[in-house]
DNA sequence: CTGAAAGCGCTTACAG
DNA sequence: CTGAAAGCGCTTACAG
């Protein structure tokens, strides 16, 4: 009912300037130590809180990060906006979320909103339409308004910023070549992101490693059970496969869960390694061997990066920091000699 | 480079005032059609955005919502999130997001943050340390200011607002009923979050249900991997333990995961039944019945709740929504007759 | 040490 | 139909 107390209002009660209060609040040296003294007695007495549209306006400043996922429900999202949350607020950050829902539109709409609110700075993982299409012209707005931006995971080199990914290519080619060393004989390529980056170059360095060794390719994408049930019943049987890099979580937890339906046992009748570092991969039974995406880190270090442009200490050229993943080895694959 | 562009701006080319320009561009009808569609183009040929801080400022409101959810690992608080997010978007309402991580000193200061950002509405879910000392002070300066607010999942009836629950009690009454009629002889209560509300709840309907039966009570609280391989040593033979309702899904994975690796079969020696519907429990082989906590609707609703009190569609009394939730039946329970 | 004034970028009565 | 003016709640040179 009281509503919102003011500078203009405490500047009444106590008989002084507004920007008497508003300098006591601040610290000012200027003020005497006994008026600050008062004024913040008198603020706090009354639940002062400044108005942070009023002080942005003038300052120029939000000190608010806008950030744009693709998804919130893949864990790997989570994770990672848990870790931007963390250091954001840890350096004074605010954050504010869009979900673009893997759609172009929806992420332009989100960076417009997020200009438009006046955020410091940027953090974005491409939507997969986005990337399919090779659409980027939204982010001319980006670098218009001067807009500090870190694209992390889904990155593309055709915008020119700051980057966190994890060497998803020689990640790809070591788990692939790893699978080939623990026994395997043809090692299959899953995934139900295609046309991501990240498929991509996982997919590039499955290819390799199995170019590598002389070994054929197979890569399938996988969208609905029927799929897995199709692959188990033809090319399964046809190529003899018997180790599969599964691009991401969930995908490798639905194909695990059909061979074992099958009857079929794994590590032994088939190896299985994935991408990210889940809670559901973890706790599967057989646990799930995979490549650690590094979510949090990744979260961290964008922040990091963004921070670092915003408060000018960062120079001219673009930044890309490239997080050494690191192997989980669990269940879901035979002993690797090194 | 170029940076932002302003109304100032825009006016000065086109040789109009700048109250013209703010007309035109809000398709006022004072202004002439003619001299709308100049300025228009005009703005776009520029990528003109509006500055939100000073229509914020002037408006008195910034279509924003804060929101405090005490983690997102959690698929359960993401799910919500996600709820949260699109149904606001929908609405024309951003979103700000802070994590408690289930601490009091950080939920005061998200209230803190999102006060002085001037959002228009908050929605929050009470951190586990607020529950646990029924410490709601902070709480007062949301009422001071006037800001509606919706409770979702955590609440507690020392704070008068807006609520989103399902109806824990009943659900774990009937849930552990259900169990008792699939043909459990004891039945238990495992819980990771105790002291919340609606830990509380779930273990009071457990609790009903066994005294409408006549059956004895045995409530755990686990915490490590070690509270399970206690329980099953000890208590698990000591009391004939055959079936358990768990508060949270990642508690029930790891005491199936727990049980299957001493070699007991899943429904046949013990049903387990948990809370919340995420993608773990659904593919964990034995798959988990669950008590569906309607995350996603539990997200929307809160968003229409305060969107409503925000646009003053709602009177005066606060109103609860309390939805129905479903059981989901998989295979970690046994046939259970109607 | 204190205060008057200008201004951040908008919107909106009000006058013409 | 257009524009001058006031004001949203702050901050910050500048004067005194």
């Amino acid at each position: 009912m009281e509503n919102k107390v003011t500078l203009k209002e405490l500047s009444k009660i106590l008989n002084v300037s507004i920007s008497t209060v508003s300098k006591a609040l601040n610290d000012s040296s200027e003020i005497s130590h006994e008026t600050r003294q008062r004024v913040k007695e008198l603020a706090k007495l009354n639940n002062y809180l400044p108005n942070a549209m009023a002080q942005n306006l003038k300052k120029k400043s939000t000190r608010t990060i806008g950030v744009i996922i693709p998804a919130i429900l893949p864990q790997f999202f989570s994770k990672v906006l848990h870790g931007i949350e963390t250091r954001a607020n840890k350096l004074g950050y605010k954050v504010i979320v869009c979900i673009s829902n893997e759609s172009l539109e929806k992420e332009k709409d989100g960076i417009l909103t997020l200009i438009t609110s006046q955020v410091d700075g940027l953090i974005i993982s491409l939507a997969r339409e986005t990337q399919t299409m090779g659409s980027y012209d939204h982010f001319q707005m980006v670098s218009q308004y001067n807009i500090p931006l870190v694209l992390f995971d889904r990155v593309t080199s055709q915008i020119d910023c700051d980057k966190v990914i994890i060497q998803d290519r020689e990640e790809a080619r070591k788990a692939t070549a790893a699978l080939f060393r623990s026994g395997c004989k043809n090692v299959a390529y899953f995934s139900a992101i295609s046309h991501t980056s990240v498929d991509n170059e996982r997919k590039r360095g499955y290819e390799m490693a199995c170019e590598n060794l002389n070994k054929r390719i197979f890569t399938y994408t996988v969208e609905t059970n029927e799929d897995f049930d199709k692959f188990f019943q033809h090319e399964f049987i046809k190529r003899s496969i018997d180790g599969i890099l599964v691009a991401d979580e969930l995908t490798a937890i639905l194909l695990m869960k059909t061979a074992l339906k099958r009857g079929l046992q794994i590590p032994l009748d088939l190896s299985v390694i994935g991408f990210a570092n889940g809670t559901m991969g973890e706790h599967f039974i057989t646990s799930l061997s995979v490549v650690d995406q590094r979510a949090m880190d990744q979260g961290i270090q964008a922040v990091d990066l963004v921070v670092d442009r915003i408060e000018g200490r960062t120079k001219e050229d673009p930044v890309e920091v490239s997080l050494e993943a690191t192997f989980i080895y669990r269940e879901s694959t035979r002993l690797i000699s090194a």
